[in-house]
DNA sequence: GTTGAACTTCAACGGCGTTGAAGTCTGCGC
DNA sequence: GCGCAGACTTCAACGCCGTTGAAGTTCAAC
């Protein structure tokens, strides 16, 4: 049977969980497909191009069905959430996500869903848009990390020890009592804290005006 | 004259900000030194062992003259200041910064530094840790963001014209007016506001208990 | 001077993304 | 039924990359 765009993109996603990014190769997908390394540059132009298409499916839905009665703040954390979820869905789902500069049509139904959330608290239009980028930054960049912990060797038990084995006690003692605090064991947990933390920052910002 | 750790170092840094971390290539660094390919593995035992060292010069007098009388909350403002400012010092420092899975020491003095204002302001200890992640995450993608925009050819402009034309006013009104708020021009302005707005929260939750 | 360690060169290995010419298939008008 | 044009695939390369191991060179200490 002949490929699709569709089938190649499928393929893609599939083999991103089971091969991770860094082993996500056009050589790799063509196999897979049971096709020759060529054949892949006739749906996508370029890898680049496929991995936009991939972080595009990822947020499929994102903005869907939200319940609009809910107070501003919660819609926001609500929001947050769900591009965790969705950054999530995918083996280093966060890397591929932050890799892609182009604006993809979900990422942008997303940012303006945001937007339009905070300015809804009464923000001014700089100030919703700066806040939605220091929300993005925080959710991909813990996603990033909790796929990185995921994915290495042995849950991460060997990393742990090495960094403990790095911590003197006498030079660095809250760290060395924190090391059962990484993020690894906790991702909810810590996920939450943080959205918390910002999103009272803005009810603060919001407050004063 | 011979090769030394150092002379490697530096070579690799001062080529990073000439060609960019895509640009940096063990053979290109090799030629920038007047040297063969092979030569800069007896220095450095891979390329991702350079980068760490790189990451770790970048970090050097991160957490020096920290002024003690300073209240917490501007103390740890202060440290996400100069840890920005430490990742600006070279071209796409953050993006080398983020590549580093290793337990830097300089990254520890800072994370130390961090959790222990944080212990002072009444936080106990996994949410001190939690509160620097979070503060992390933001600041690194920050940076990463800031550095990308950047690089671009023509200053972002050929970039933010493709973005303003993706956005339909009629769909996308707010990302529509917001299209003069984006990170590049204002890139001071909009990290002082992610971070006013992080640490706010951390005041919030501090004063809670 | 000899020697042994420190350091460099040399030549390759296997992998990568990408390309363009050549080939094959398929559906459509005749 | 047939030919043909476009859609799609293969094939064979190009020029990169990080890394390696054996062979060669330099140099300081004895």
């Amino acid at each position: 049977m002949r490929l699709t765009r569709d089938h190649v993109l499928t393929a893609a996603l599939d083999l991103l969980d089971e091969v991770g990014l860094d082993g996500l190769t056009m050589r790799r997908l063509a196999t897979a497909l049971g096709v020759k390394n060529g054949a892949t540059y006739w749906h996508f132009p370029s890898k680049q191009a496929l991995l936009e298409a991939m972080a595009e499916a990822m947020l499929t839905g994102l903005t869907e069905d939200l319940d609009a009665r809910l107070p501003w703040h919660e819609r926001a954390a609500e929001m947050a959430r769900r591009l965790r979820r969705a950054l999530l869905s995918r083996r280093d789902g966060a890397r591929v996500f932050s890799g892609v500069f182009f604006p993809l049509p979900n990422a942008l139904a997303y940012g303006e869903t945001m937007v339009a959330t905070l300015r809804e608290a009464g923000l001014n239009g700089r100030d919703a848009t700066w806040t939605v980028d220091t929300l993005n930054y925080f959710v991909v960049g813990h996603v990033i990390e909790e796929q990185l912990a995921a994915s290495l060797p042995d849950g991460g038990a060997e990393a742990t020890a090495r960094l403990t084995r790095a911590l003197d006690p006498r030079t660095h003692p809250h760290l060395h009592a924190a090391a059962r605090d990484l993020t690894a064991p906790h991702p909810e947990e810590h996920f939450e804290h943080g959205l918390r933390l910002i999103v009272d920052g803005i009810r603060l910002t919001a407050g004063c005006r």
